[in-house]
DNA sequence: GCGACAG
DNA sequence: ATCTTGTCGC
């Protein structure tokens, strides 16, 4: 039998990492998921830690795909799951993030993730298992090159190079501004690398980031501190 | 064996 | 992720 997506959290890294392997193979890269430009939703997430007492907290915000503006949010708190073990972040961010994403009262048409979708060690990151839990289109966007090769692209918004995993593109260095620092994009579910980048560039109007993750970061901050 | 390593 | 002031610049 083929079982439904597992939810409950791995004991061990091991665990996590049989879940990963088991998991993957769900994944879809098509363009199923809405196309850049096209009205509709996308909704960042995003999660903010206190370690010190073993707290998360998460935030779901949904924008107008077009204008940008904001049509809703919900935030979900939580005690910590996992660690955070370079590979198996989802293990750790996601439980919060669901509960986030399950508040909302509309699903949204695509979900921007902080982090990496088929780049990753075992080709299943944060933005894959969101998008093949939820089985919503789902791309990350991620600050740091995490640990793949790139050129860097040329200094005008929207150039972009390859980032590779040996002689793979899984993910692409995308400049969002001009002269400052790429952010790397890899899809997770439902979703091209062309469509993901599209998507990014739409979502970056003035920042370097996208304008769902600048908020979901704001308001799971917010809601971390509000938990106190 | 020693680093490097999304958030 | 998080610990942290002021400062330069659009």
């Amino acid at each position: 039998m083929t079982g439904p997506p597992t939810h409950a959290t791995p004991a061990d890294a091991a665990q996590a990492e049989a879940v990963q392997l088991r998991l993957r193979r769900h994944v879809r890269l098509d363009d199923s998921g809405p196309a850049p430009g096209a009205p509709g939703t996308v909704a960042g997430v995003d999660v903010a830690y206190d370690d010190g007492r073993g707290v998360v907290a998460a935030a779901a915000v949904v924008l107008d795909a077009v204008t940008l503006d904001v049509v809703e949010e919900a935030t979900a708190v939580g005690p910590v799951a996992f660690p955070y073990v370079p590979g198996l972040l989802a293990f750790r961010e996601l439980p919060a993030v669901l509960d986030a994403l399950g508040a909302l009262h509309r699903t949204p048409d695509l979900v921007v993730c902080d982090g990496y979708g088929i780049a990753h060690p075992r080709g299943f990151g944060l933005a894959s298992h969101l998008g093949v839990l939820t089985g919503l289109p789902a791309f990350g966007v991620a600050k740091n090159p995490f640990t793949f090769r790139h050129a860097p692209p040329a200094a005008r918004r929207g150039a972009h190079t390859p980032l590779l995993d040996g002689d793979t593109e899984v993910g692409r260095a995308l400049r969002t501004r001009e002269g400052v620092k790429p952010v790397f994009v890899s899809p997770g579910h439902r979703t091209t690398l062309d469509s993901a980048c599209a998507h990014t560039l739409a979502l970056t109007p003035a920042h370097r980031l996208p304008e769902t993750t600048r908020r979901a970061d704001r308001l799971c901050r917010a809601a971390l501190r509000a938990a106190a």
